[in-house]
DNA sequence: ACGTTGAGATTGCCG
DNA sequence: CGGCAATGTCAACGT
C-alpha cells in the first residue's frame, strides 16, 4: 500500500531506543509514510514531532496497538484508545528541493574571488586534504612577510609564542562559514595546527570567511592571530558576475 | 480557530530567508498547526518536512496562494494549484513527553560515583561556572602527583610543553558527553585553558567521559594529554543502587 | 531577548 | 557502511 497515512488519535506512545520515552493519553496525528516511517505530532511545537521512527523500520498493526521497530532494536509503541479519523493519500514522488546560498556556494565565490579575502590572494586549492579533514580553501599570499608592514598594528599576528600557526606570509589557510561560532576558530586552529606540522607550506596562518562571526569567536581568533572577514554574499555574487553589472 | 489542519495539495513552494529554496509542482501535505507553523511534507524523508515555518509566523490565505511570513523578514510562499483534501481537527494541549537516558542523567550518575572515573576520585562541584560556561564536573584528586607513578607510562601526559593544562595532578575537569566527537575535545580544552588561569586550581587535568568516544576524538584528546573514559550506562545505574544487586 | 548547549539530532558526502 | 561536517539545524535552559 503506497502513500500517506494521516490517523487522528487519542494514545499513549512509548519509545525505547538510544533512550526511554513516554507520552500519556492525549489526541494526536499520527503521520505514517510510504517508506514505513511513523512521526507523532501534536498540536504545537512547530516541525519536530513528539515521537517518530525513521525508515528502515516496520510497523505491525494490532486493533488497539501499534508496534514499529527497527533491525537496531528500537522500538515504538502506539497504545491506541481511540481512532478520529483516518485518511491516506497516494502522493507520489516528489521531485526535490532546490536550494541556493549555502556553504558549498559561498565557499565558490570566494574560490573564484580570493581577493576579496585578502589583496593578492591566490587559490592553491579547494578542499585541500589533510589527515584530519579537508581545509575549505588553501590560498598563497605572494606578498609574504611583506605584507604585515602594511597592516594596522592592532590586526598584527602575536609573538612567535603562539600555539598555532600564527605567522604574517606565505601560506594561509580560510575557513568558510555562513555563520562562524567559537567552534568554527577551532575548526580552523586544528587545521591550522596541521598544515604547520608541513615543512613545506610552513608558515601558515588562517583567515575565518562568514556572513556572520559571533562576537565571542572574533575575540577567540584575534587571540590566536586567525584574520576574520565578513563576507557580503549579493556583493560577492556581483563579482562572479561583473558583466551584469556594467551598465 | 484552534487545532490542527491537514491539506493534501498539488503545489509548488518558494522559501526566502535564511537561503533561497524552490520545489517544483508535486501533491504534498500541508500541515498547519495551532501555534501558526507551517510545514510542508512529502510521502518520504522521515520527519523533516521539506519547507517549513516556525512560530512564531503569520499565514495569509489566498484562494490559490498561501503566504507565510514572519518578523525576521522570512516568507514561505505556497502556490496552490488543486486541493485534494482539507480537514481539520481540535487536539488539545498535549501532557508532553518524559525521558531518560539523556546527558543529564549520565551527569548525575557520574557525580554520585566519581570514583568510576578513576580510582578516588573526589565530587567537587557539578556545572562549575567558569566565564566561558559551566565545566560538567568539577572533581579533585586526593592523590596528586602521586598518581602518575601508578599510570601506563603510554597514557602519561606529554611534557609540559602542552598548550592547556596537561598535567597529572589535583583538580580535574570533566566533560560529560554521550557520543564525544572532536569537538568534546575541543569544548574541554577551552575550559581546561581557563581553569589553569585561576592559581587556586592550577595544575587542572582533564577527563572526557562519555558512553561512545569517536576515534579522531580520542587521538586528540591524548595529544593534549585529556584522558577518555568510556562509561556504561546500565552499570552505571547498577552503581547508583548497589542494595539491588545483592541477590 | 540573547547566548550556549544538547539532541533518539537528521542529512549528505566521501572514504 | 562508517566517519565527518553542515543544517533555514531545533529546542531547552540560564543569564
Amino acid at each position: 500500500m503506497a502513500g500517506m497515512r494521516l490517523v487522528i488519535a487519542s494514545c499513549t506512545v512509548d519509545y525505547q531506543g538510544r533512550l526511554d520515552a513516554h507520552l500519556p493519553l492525549a489526541t494526536r496525528l499520527l503521520l505514517v509514510k510510504a517508506d514505513g516511517s511513523v512521526s507523532i505530532h501534536s498540536d504545537g511545537g512547530a516541525y519536530k514531532p513528539l515521537n517518530w521512527m525513521t525508515p528502515p523500520c516496520t510497523l505491525a498493526e494490532e486493533p488497539a496497538r501499534w508496534t514499529v521497530s527497527n533491525t537496531k532494536g528500537e522500538v515504538l509503541t502506539i497504545n491506541i484508545e481511540r481512532i478520529h479519523a483516518d485518511v491516506s493519500h497516494d502522493l507520489g514522488l516528489d521531485p526535490g528541493l532546490t536550494k541556493d546560498g549555502v556553504e558549498a556556494h559561498l565557499q565558490e565565490l570566494l574560490a573564484a574571488n580570493p581577493g576579496v579575502l585578502e589583496s593578492g590572494l591566490r587559490l592553491v586549492r579547494r578542499e585541500y586534504a589533510t589527515d584530519i579533514g579537508p581545509v575549505d580553501l588553501l590560498c598563497h599570499d605572494p606578498a609574504g612577510r611583506a605584507l604585515a608592514i602594511t597592516l594596522d598594528p592592532a590586526e598584527a599576528p602575536p609573538t612567535a609564542g603562539g600555539s598555532v600557526g600564527a605567522t604574517d606570509g606565505g601560506y594561509v589557510a580560510v575557513e568558510v562559514k555562513r555563520r562562524a561560532g567559537v567552534d568554527a576558530v577551532d575548526q580552523l586552529s586544528r587545521y591550522l595546527e596541521r598544515l604547520n606540522l608541513d615543512g613545506r607550506l610552513r608558515p601558515v596562518r588562517g583567515i575565518l570567511a562568514a556572513q556572520a562571526i559571533a562576537p565571542q569567536a572574533r575575540v577567540l581568533a584575534e587571540s590566536r592571530g586567525i584574520r576574520c572577514v565578513v563576507v557580503d554574499y549579493d556583493e560577492l555574487q556581483g563579482k562572479a558576475e561583473p558583466e551584469l553589472t556594467l551598465f
